[in-house]
DNA sequence: GCTGGCACTCTGCCTTCCAGAGTGCCAGGG
DNA sequence: CCCTGGCACTCTGGAAGGCAGAGTGCCAGC
């Protein structure tokens, strides 16, 4: 009530034109309502406490009285961006005011220079996709002491370095497939009969004369007409082996993620078993953590709070991913998971500056 | 006091021989009191409560009274098999009491015939070794409703399949070995100077021609003097090469293990955060679990309980694992970790089946 | 050697109580 | 007009006390 009639006088007051009411957001939040609001989530994500009016001003030099303040969170509280547990309890950010904070109030933390170091050469004593990948992730969580999430880069974006075709028996090829990123597949085939090795030479040549440096989703397009460069006796085997290629390629589902830092999930909140639960469970199945990589954004940081995230039992989580990759273009993703009241400006830097050396390693390997 | 008395006397009761005091074991356990214990043991795996005399004669029929049952229980925990949380609460099975529980007491639950065949049906749906591993761990994690270990199998016991050399510049070569349990791994070469095709098809049968078939660790020794076999300007290439495979086939860091079920932790007791945080730690190692697995007997499940593990972290819970692989002989392990108070008999059965099963699979393959 | 009975102890739970923190609102001052 | 000190109110969280129930050790009797 009270605050309903403020809030109109204050609008009328600042600007006669804004007398649409009820309109989302119309009403402009100053300067000071914002500080208290960073004020807020600053406290609330050191303390894990509801914060009152007094304690604010007391560590934030607002320049105002606790009764001020109150006014204000009042007005935010109002807006939907605090929310009191209990009538006189202190407030606690809302899902829509740590959004707020992210876009307008946070900044992202830069690394320290000895931080920046410590991970690149953390970093650079990897020894292959494998290693690099599990260092990330590992460095990750220990960062952000959160629940890391690392994607392998992923074979629709990268690019063929070179086929191999194994002949292992008779009637029987290992199909290996190396990419620009350093990730190996292998397939075998059996074939309908007995495969020459001068068949198989040529095959290979050609494979790597025209899908060679190609991204993985052009190479089947590339390679649709190459059956008929070969004798009607030989063409059933290499449409076989074509086959297989093709099904590799597509492979959607060997997309792979490795994750660290589950023991962070234990200094998540009070009530827990509850909070805690679905969240492994969740981390449990690649699928959904997919899902949830591929829901960033392909340029820049994406940070999904709360409820924002599409999987009910993460929705008092915040997950923070970015793409990486070896150029300019994110071949896959990483991100960190972890509580809504988290320290996002020192997450979101932690999370950057992972992502650009891991780019930087896969460049240069 | 009392029951140290009591003790005694009946020592001198029962044999006059048995005068030597204070000799672990010593007084042998009667029928009775062992059936006691089961039935406490069974009643908190089940309850998760301390259980006192009277709710044990009501539920199991040891057709005596409770007052008798009490004398039983005295004695139990003056043997340190059983133990009483405070005063006037019911019993608990300490480790003691659980140890000699799974060595006499209880009896492996075989899985119903409908189990073994949906465990069965479930595993043959595998299509590489990567899924054989990964449908095995949720299985068993889904089966014993714990976390599940699976370990690859593991390329000590393996023998070698087919070596593959690939010339990827003109002095780069990668390095595959596929051993006879699908494993595959791969390895980049940089070698001294460019290297000819010729060379390498030389090397290449010949390596194949005498470690095809052979198990991983006797390898180095059958191809000592293969640099012999080659002209002297083609040995530094061939002695590179080589050198990396050896490598490879003495690389036990490259043991891998596959996880699952970790959201059963949140199933295991009251004091949360302290007894979960440091199994999630221990979990993300992959060198504990290796560790772990590592003191699985070789023949025969092995199950250890609370401390009886050598890591400090696993303190509270049971360990149940055992070998498993494609013939007769382990070529990996797998297991179980879960609570002190677990189902020992029903955990084993479907440890001991699961194991047996993808042991089959591997066979066949 | 088992049993019923008894006095005792301890936990877990409920209720009560109280201090403390926090609030909304009001009236007064720059 | 906005800010502020003051005030009465509300609600939580923890401490203190009380009580029922479960479980025990022990004794005397069969």
């Amino acid at each position: 009530m009270f605050s309903e009639r403020r809030a109109d006088e204050r609008k009328s007051d600042n600007r006669q034109l804004d007398s649409r009411l009820d309109v989302r957001d119309v009403r402009p939040l100053d300067d000071r309502k914002l500080a208290v609001l960073r004020a807020i989530v600053q406290d609330y994500v050191g303390t894990e406490e509801p914060v009152g009016s007094k304690a604010l001003v007391e560590r934030h030099s607002l320049g105002v009285s606790p009764a001020t303040v109150r006014n204000d969170m009042a007005a935010l509280e109002e807006d939907g961006y605090i929310h009191q547990p209990h009538t006189s309890a202190g407030r606690i950010p809302t899902d829509k005011g740590y959004r707020l904070f992210v876009d307008r109030l946070a900044e992202v933390k830069p690394m320290s220079a000895p931080e920046r170091r410590a991970i690149r050469h953390f970093l650079d004593g990897a020894v292959d996709l494998d290693d690099t990948v599990a260092r990330t992730v590992r460095l990750l969580a220990q960062l952000t002491r959160q629940v890391a999430v690392v994607q392998y880069p992923s074979l629709s974006r990268s690019t063929v370095r070179h086929v191999e075709l194994v002949a292992l028996a008779p009637a029987k090829v290992m199909l290996v497939l190396i990419t620009n990123t350093g990730r190996v597949e292998q397939r075998m085939v059996d074939c309908p009969g007995t495969v020459g090795e001068n068949v198989l030479a040529e095959l290979r040549a050609r494979l790597n004369a025209r899908a060679g440096g190609q991204r993985l989703p052009d190479v089947p397009g590339l390679l649709e007409d190459l059956p008929a460069a070969f004798e009607a006796a030989d063409r059933s085997v290499v449409t076989t082996v074509l086959a297989t290629l093709f099904e590799t390629l597509a492979e959607q589902n060997e997309e792979r993620i490795m994750l660290a830092g589950t023991a962070n999930l234990t200094r998540f909140g009070h009530d827990f078993p509850l909070t805690i639960q679905p969240v492994l469970e969740a981390l449990e199945e690649q699928v959904i953590l997919l899902r949830l990589l591929g829901e960033t954004a392909d340029a820049g940081m994406t940070v999904r709070i709360g409820r924002e995230n599409e999987y009910e039992g993460l929705n008092s989580t915040s997950v923070v991913s970015v793409g990486y990759g070896s150029g300019d273009e994110s071949v896959a993703k990483l991100g960190v998971i972890g509580p809504t009241r988290m320290d996002y400006p020192g997450t979101m830097g932690a999370v950057r500056a992972v992502a650009r050396y891991v780019g930087q390693i896969l460049a240069e390997s």
